[in-house]
DNA sequence: CATTCATTTAACCAAGGCGTTAAATGAAGA
DNA sequence: TCTTCATTTAACGCCTTGGTTAAATGAATG
């Protein structure tokens, strides 16, 4: 399998996306990893080697103890694979906002009942547009 | 299955891969769709229902043909989610440019041999860090 | 109306994923 | 060394996935 569809792969369930959450936050062991989910150690050690086939994660060893430590590297391949297709939501929303902005009865504060382009309007989301 | 865990999974295929990226040219009907891949067209049939499941692609009726269409949206919350990690892998990034820029032959136009921050040195990289 | 084209559904199979429990491994500590 | 703790491996079951071929559906066309 190749690296991308692996990683895409990995991030599919929803167990493993909380682990490389909580391994955000620093790195643990494989105990206290488990810890959140009611499943059973094998179970926390496949997710894991899943993680780690993918890239996603390291694993030290440390006396009896295995450390996980995330590898945001393993993410980037995602990243830009999905940042290819940022323009097509971001051109949605933009039709989106001309929409409401159309209203008779638009936002408060809005100045304009219309605004000229995409790309400006495209700057009401969280995620926007650099200039 | 949660939104989130159905796109990634959508995403974990490279033939559905590569049916967005021709769909990101613009929409298609199925069997033009299938065309690039030697499966046959009840395999791609059931690519586009994962796709359509995930909401990432739209399907509308024309006469005989389906058409389908990109949908970008259902791609946000898969990037916003990723996007959480940047800071791991620039950062690692980050390290690697130190290395290099510390190597006695380092980089022809460099002027200093070692960088004070990660933060600068991200500049680096392709996808920017936004200022 | 019969035929043909485009696509989906049905039925089936092989492979893989995710969970379990039981057993193996290997370091730490009494 | 014997025991205990931490984790992995082995072996099993179940459900999903991705592919196949054959049949159904439904519009277009002769």
């Amino acid at each position: 399998m190749d690296r991308l569809s692996a990683a895409f792969s990995a991030l599919a369930d929803p167990t493993r996306r909380a682990i490389l959450a909580r391994l955000a936050q620093g790195q643990t062991h494989v105990g206290e990893l488990g810890k959140p989910f009611r499943v059973s150690g094998p179970a926390i050690s496949r997710h894991l080697r899943v993680l780690e086939n993918a890239g996603l994660i390291e694993r030290e060893v440390d006396a009896q103890r295995r450390v996980c430590i995330l590898r945001g590297e393993g993410l980037a391949a995602a990243h830009d694979w999905v940042e290819q297709y940022r323009h097509f939501w971001e051109a949605s929303l933009d039709r989106l906002v001309e929409l409401v902005e159309q209203q008779p009865h638009g936002p408060p504060a809005s100045k304009a009942t219309k605004r000229p382009s995409a790309a400006t309007s495209s700057s009401a989301r969280k995620t926007r547009r650099r200039p």
